[in-house]
DNA sequence: CTGAAAGCGCTTACAG
DNA sequence: CTGAAAGCGCTTACAG
């Protein structure tokens, strides 16, 4: 499988100059000659000179590799973050690895150290649900930039980024206030989840600001917000006395087994029950009727990592940026909600 | 941002020993003594020793990084093949590159010169939908070893592993066949697809074998098999004097189309008019009524590329190996063809 | 404007 | 069983 490689060496014998001069000179050095410089640049090309990344990295400490690491790729929502991920790096000319946890907190340690002992240059992470154990990651802090992005945690100070979780997930109740819906239930994580919190308060905010009573018994905490316990937790929520007219979960998969559940009782949506999710996954336009939910700018979110990333690398300084970003997300208005 | 790092030759210092032998030592190499392994080790662990990557990359013109390219990402089905990918590469110690072409052939190119240049040990792609152009990917071949997985092409040279598409489609015909339907129709790609063509040989040959007339008029092609196109379309067939009673799309996207286009016709599904998918993506069980379709198993897929690209990587013999390995799908089903 | 030389950290044929 | 030495292909401080 080997190939007669061009080297330097080779281009330099050839024209009869020097290595240096013909690094140099492809490396657009302003001490050497443009006519040179244009000599060597046009043999190489000819040639079809590749430089050797890894004699250039071992020479440079640099891999020009982020890595990245997610819980779960076959999520629509992480797949757009990663097709911004690699946009970006393309532009910026970085290469990315991925890597899946699985949500398993000792695999993510483990890929941590991989990536680092791999050489990346910069770590992009979207941590697993319980990541607690902040104490492995900590280290990673001091040997390369690390961001964080959709999941993330305010425990690791480290750049963040983030959509305006809070803010969106307001909107969305106020949405519901605003067509006449006053007892608006929410399924939301048990586990500390940063997201989930975010958008539990922007819940509470909306209810306080519009003066409706706060209710325990229609605040639903699941450890696993998936479609089964969507329907599930729809199950308990028609059992209880007062029902509900407004269901939002902090998910859409969650929302989707809340709409086939109300369906399955012949509940109208949303005339006695609307519901809302988050994300706009797309099952939410498959799904009839279809799922009003918060639209989550994933290619942005991974395009603007990547740029935070990008910077720390690059930048001489070694100060700990700790910036908290977020990238606004946008509530679509469907018919789970809302019938023209 | 640097670190003191740990080399051989730290080691070496420490314990009187030179650098080849502890490299040795680190490589379980036969020639040195058990003692003094077991030491090298222990002292290597002890300081978090981790060889620099480059320069044994530089020095052995190895990488081990595998580079991916797909179209787009974002397809579930794609994610689960990645997750194959994923996960084998990590259990042989390779390291994934991922890009996604966007369907764009200019793109692709580009892509694969990178890979090359950034000295991947080998690619696995999946094609965009029109490579005529293989004029681009055969110079690959001569340089590192090239396999194609799901969208392949049997002009290049090169193992291809793909599920069992023929069969497949012909054990969903036959299923069709089987709950006694007689007019079926299909929507297919009109470009040349390898996949598209296999899938339609498979329809071709059930029926045959059924004894069941082949109406052109109910063979539909398209030019992009999507969602809209499977609605355009079963508009379309149900346009025509004779009604299909059963429609058979290539791909799950194109039957969730078809199936909702039915339902705004008040057609029942499947009395009426039964529908297969291909490829059980999730949406397939969020569609109502559920839809009985192929499941891909992408993750074996996955696994089976990277196994057999490694051993391509691995083999010291120089010959172009150029296998076709088919994995099975099966079929599933489900109410669209179906009710209990 | 150009070149000679050192060195990045590792592996390996050669020697003992 | 261990070591000295060369070399992988590149960049860069130093010298001229």
């Amino acid at each position: 499988m080997k190939k007669e490689l061009v080297t330097l060496k080779k281009i330099a014998q050839i024209l009869d100059l020097s290595t240096s001069t013909v690094s140099r000179a492809l490396n657009d050095h302003p001490d050497i000659s443009e006519a040179t410089t244009k000599k060597v640049k046009q043999l190489a090309q000819s040639l079809n000179y590749v430089p050797n990344i890894f004699a250039k990295g071992f020479r440079k400490h640099r891999s020009n590799i982020i890595g990245v690491i997610v819980p779960n790729i076959t999520h629509y929502f992480t797949t757009t973050m990663v097709r911004g991920i690699l946009e970006e790096a393309a532009i910026k000319g970085y290469r990315v690895i991925i890597s899946e946890s699985n949500n398993d907190v000792l695999k993510q340690t483990e890929m941590l150290n991989t990536m680092m002992q791999f050489g990346v240059d910069g770590i992009l992470a979207s941590l697993t649900k319980m990541t607690r154990d902040i104490d492995n990651i900590l280290p990673i802090l001091n040997k390369v930039p690390l961001i964080l992005f959709d999941k993330v945690s305010n425990k690791i100070p480290c750049t963040q980024i983030t959509i305006n979780d809070e803010e969106a997930a307001y909107n969305a109740i106020e949405h519901l206030i605003n067509i006449g819906k006053k007892r608006i239930a929410i399924i939301k994580e048990r586990e500390f989840s940063y997201t989930s919190e975010k958008r539990f308060s922007g819940y509470l905010k909306a209810l306080k600001d519009h003066d409706i009573e706060i209710d325990e018994k229609i605040i639903i905490s699941v450890d696993d917000i998936s479609l089964i316990q969507g329907k599930r937790m729809a199950n308990h929520l028609l059992s209880i006395k007062k029902r509900p007219d407004a269901i939002f979960a902090i998910t859409d998969s969650a929302a989707i087994g809340v709409i086939q559940t109300l369906k399955k009782f012949n509940i109208n949506i949303p005339e006695d029950i609307a519901v809302v999710g988050f994300s706009n996954s797309s099952h939410s336009t498959i799904i009839e009727p279809k799922l009003t939910t918060v639209d989550q700018p994933g290619e942005k979110i991974g395009k603007n990592a990547v740029k935070y990333l990008i910077e720390e690398i690059e930048s001489t300084t070694d100060i700990l940026t700790n910036k908290m970003i977020e990238i606004k997300g946008n509530l679509i208005i469907r018919d789970s909600t809302f019938k023209v």
